[in-house]
DNA sequence: CCCGAGCCTGACAACGTTGTCCAGGCTCTA
DNA sequence: TAGAGCCTGGACAACGTTGTCAGGCTCGGG
């Protein structure tokens, strides 16, 4: 509920105004406003008392009153999944490194891939009035948007795309990029190749099992359902999944993990088995390259991501008419050993 | 310039207001008030005619106007150094999470260890008229602080102390972690032990040195200069130097990291050397039990540190009265492999 | 039938800032 | 010296919301 109040009654020490910083330099409240905007129109030495009387008052310009007046804000809302994925550092480090270069803050929270929680972050921040919003979508219906977007509010979604809505939205190539990886399983001489992704509502892991799936039928290798996990979350289902498919009737000689948790999980998975077994991963890791064998990757350039989105927003913000656009990002594959293992049998 | 505003002259699609959903209703504006803010004394049929209103508008409370009426924001600050470094991921992220159990959201920006900008930021968070700020200081000096703290702005900071002011103050025991890790190493047969740190103007660096050096002494090791390497930042920085320590006059055994960044880069290095050199880090890294050897660390919990602070914050705006405090979170070292390698020579 | 109590509802001021507009004092020129 | 024009400074309204307070309505009891 973030739009409860804090339920504190703390007395909020009473701040100067510029009334006060006026009555302090014994000028009028508006010169006090042209001093603290920088306008023209004021001597240097009636600046220099109210300068005076601010830095005296410890006064600071408030900015909810500011907004009220122009009604811009200056301040972007990025809504993303989990802070603490590390996929997701870069990709917010560079949304905010855009917001800054225009003179904007950043307000974020995370919507645990919870639907619910995401509409109503977004809306906090909108009842915020931020200019613009980036957002990670966790469901898959946004026309809870449709009077903010008609308001004027910016918004790009990333990573996934929007939901029965008409919307800017910058994509990694999800289906090339699993595709690519799992072919270059295959060229490696792979036919029992085992997919474990999250849940397949998720654009990004629907996406992936296609191009799973298409590299497969482009190698006119028929798929097992025991090679196929979805809906997977946390290390124990993973782990439990992963052992699965390298016991099975079928036993995969190869993984492609469909996101950088599982991949982790994996890794784990596979360094405790006798015989070595092939991975994929999507998403690059960190150290990735330092471990026994290095893990080869099909890497989307998370900043990137977060760049495009942020400055595809401010143009949206900047007044350039532009009409809503998909953009996708190429992925890289990084080969480092894992992926180049031979098949066991 | 996070005040300068956005730059853009695209019209803000008028937003509808209470009047107008008032107008719409047939009602007066301050009932729509009620309905909207679940007050008491509204007819369930007048209700029905307000929230119809609402809906067919599309209508969004502004939050700049009530915090103008109210007083408070129900948001708080973050300033951080850099949301990349995988350690303030779940930082951010508890911090985040202690936030929205409050019905606060989250404002944050980076300092990238600047003090300038995270003066900046700070006082564009006070324009804004925050709750409360949690800082991870980059610079020594807070003293531009005051009138905020003063106002009655809850303050914590973290990871690091606050310069020259009286605030909450909530850290890692760098020393001792870093006396135990060193400690540990001596005890594996080490004398000649590098350290590779950041620029000691920060307070973590500082006191992980310290605790570098009060094992040495309290073994009685004499430290050769050429063992400490300080101010070292990028990873080729930290390549030259580990390197240097290996192959100088007096080679090191053992390199103690003095944070995460430092640490990935020295696996990289030893990875390379012939010999086996031993290594303990400052900060645990993902993955860091796959390696070959693990890698065996001082762990801070980050979490722990940002929900710490994060409920001291909360604990000050709920009216409590509370002195300023000292917090300081115990480390753990993991033994993973790295560290129990025994000296070369 | 009248009055009072109690419940809904709405008018109005205030929050702190900025945009508009005007007044007064100054300088410069004719 | 007077008038025009410029520069500085200030009074006032408005932004959208909430708190205060008073008015109107209904209903029950005397």
């Amino acid at each position: 509920m973030p739009q409860t109040p804090l339920r504190s009654a703390a007395r909020y020490g009473t701040r100067p105004t510029m009334k006060d910083v006026a009555a302090r330099a014994g000028v009028g409240l508006k010169t006090v406003s042209r001093v603290v905007n920088g306008e023209p129109g004021v001597t240097a030495e009636t600046e220099q008392r109210v300068q005076e009387a601010i830095g005296a008052l410890g006064f600071r310009r408030n900015d909810s009153a500011r907004v009220l007046r122009k009604g811009r804000t200056a301040s972007i809302g990025l809504v993303l999944e989990d802070l603490a994925d590390p996929f997701y550092g870069p990709l917010s480090r560079s949304v905010e490194e855009v917001a800054r270069a225009h003179g904007a803050l950043l307000i974020n929270g995370s919507s645990a891939e919870d639907p619910e929680r995401e509409q109503e972050l977004v809306l906090a921040l909108c009842a915020r009035r931020v200019d613009g919003l980036v957002v990670i979508p966790a469901g898959d219906d946004h026309r809870y948007l449709e009077p903010e977007l008609k308001a004027g509010v910016a918004t790009v979604f990333v990573d996934r795309p929007a939901g029965r809505i008409d919307a800017d939205v910058v994509l990694s190539d999800n289906f090339g990029g699993a595709r690519g990886g799992v072919a270059h399983l295959i060229a490696h001489g792979h036919r029992r190749i085992g997919f474990i992704g999250d849940m397949p509502r998720i654009h990004t892991t629907a996406e992936r099992l296609r191009g799973y799936r298409a590299a497969m039928e482009d190698a006119g290798i028929p798929v097992a359902d025991s090679w196929m996990s979805l809906g997977v979350t946390g290390p124990e289902r993973v782990r439990r999944a992963a052992e699965d498919m390298l016991t099975g009737p079928e036993p995969v000689t190869a993984i492609f993990a469909g996101n950088n948790r599982v991949t982790v999980t994996v890794i784990r998975v596979l360094a405790e088995q006798a015989r070595r077994v092939a991975l994929v991963g999507f998403d690059d890791i960190e150290l990735a390259d330092l471990l026994q064998p290095g893990v080869t990757v099909v890497a989307q350039d998370a900043a990137d991501l977060g760049r495009t989105a942020a400055e595809r927003l401010f143009r949206q913000l900047d007044g350039t008419p532009v009409t809503p656009e998909r953009i996708e990002l190429p992925t890289r594959l990084i080969t480092r050993g894992s992926g180049e293992i031979p098949p066991a049998d």
